[in-house]
DNA sequence: CGGTGTAATATTGTCGACAATCCGTCAGAA
DNA sequence: TTCTGACGGATTGTCGACAATATTACACCG
């Protein structure tokens, strides 16, 4: 599920690991300011390390880092989170064709067979579950995996994905048709069985882009008009 | 045209900057092994800032880091190059379609000369210039910047260009028949112009899939089929 | 009373040194 | 002769301390 997995053996890597983690779940709220004498003491570090994870987690758009002023969580704008959508829709669509265009047989059943996990869970929970949103990450992961393109997939797994969670987490959870959701993973993946490379980036970016609509809606309703980005100060 | 831009006034800024532009250009090659003492007294600096930059650096996809083994700048071959335009295709696919929808009349006709100069500069030097090149990653920045999305724009002019740039300086240059790009450029920006976000991905998707062919079978006719990896050692 | 300049403080940026780990070499035994 | 093991050197990982810069508070002037 992580992308540099082996147990790192090295603090700076043990910390990009758990900065992220602490970002993307909300321990360290959006907006905060980083200081690093701070973290460095919570972690038991040397400034160093820290130092040199924040700077991978810079790279990764988890935090925002101005010269001689110190670094900030990125705050989640609305407009950021279309943004990232948008981007999703491009690389998730290509991904798709190239999944239906390599994906053997055997790992199109193992993601036939997550639907079917996805469907009774569903059942069981009336599709208000947490769990739901982490399985339809595992689906798009599946997929992403499934395009063999190792570009793409660092770039999906790497960056977008701890946004699109950092989302997530932030404003409870936004998908309220599971079941929707559902129908159209199966539409996309026996396409990709079927081999049809236009047909399943098609879906997938029909996908996305509801989804995004459905956020974008979601947001419009509940939001107030005015509010710019000033959440916690 | 530097992403982070402003004049950086700390090391480690200027050496993310530096240390890129080496290992685009060739200054560093490909598969060289990162000396931390060397590079640090060859820049006159620390190993802390230079340890920093080279986390950047590995966030970019410029060097390839193991722990406890060093850092080694990665080597290019075909079949990265190959993902690298396959998600050029999906994302500048949409920066078009976005472009489309955004880019002022001013910009387009800014754009609309900057292929003027093109083609007087294709006249001028019979298109085997290397300035060429450089233009062509101009005219697409210009549309990628045209999408007004920042993480399209950050994602591609980041960390993708890069890679392409390194590919370029290091097997001399690719782009055989400048005419016909600039041909194909001239399509984009009209469609651009028209609003006909469809026609723009298309023609943006077709123009990068064409210059990944081009590049390998340019490839597949002059390199020796068994070489795997030990280019410079 | 409000604005501005200055000084104090705290944080970031940088450095040199110490500790842990890995690679290459060489000696010794089967 | 060749494989194994330990040793030495070198490099990476980590730390604490110093220097430079930004932010804040306060006093002074208009």
């Amino acid at each position: 599920m992580n992308t540099d997995a082996q147990e790192h053996r090295t603090l700076a890597g043990r910390l990009i690991d758990e900065l992220t983690h602490a970002i993307v779940s909300g321990a360290i709220p959006a907006g905060t300011k980083i200081s690093e004498p701070d973290l460095a003491s919570h972690y038991a570090v040397s400034r160093g390390p820290l130092r040199e994870a924040i700077r991978r987690l810079e790279g990764r758009g988890l935090v925002r880092h101005v010269p001689h002023a110190g670094a900030r969580v990125v705050t989640l704008e609305l407009d950021e989170v279309m943004e990232v959508y948008v981007v999703r829709e491009a690389l998730e669509g290509m991904a798709a064709r190239l999944a239906a265009r390599h994906m053997p047989r055997s790992e199109v059943d193992a993601v036939r067979a997550l639907l079917d996990e996805h469907e009774a869970s569903i059942h069981r929970a009336e599709g208000r579950e947490y769990f739901q949103e982490e399985g339809d990450l595992d689906f798009h992961f599946r997929i992403v995996r499934g395009s063999e393109n190792q570009k793409l997939i660092a770039l999906l797994c790497g960056e977008l994905y701890h946004l699109v969670r950092m989302y997530r987490y932030r404003s409870s959870r936004t998908d309220s048709r599971p079941q929707k959701a559902l129908a159209q993973h199966r539409q996309i993946i026996e396409s990709i069985a079927a081999g049809d490379e236009e047909l399943a980036e098609m879906l997938m970016r029909r996908h996305i882009a509801g989804a995004r609509d459905n956020i974008a809606g979601q947001l419009a309703n509940e939001a107030a008009p005015g509010q710019t980005s000033r959440d916690n100060d």
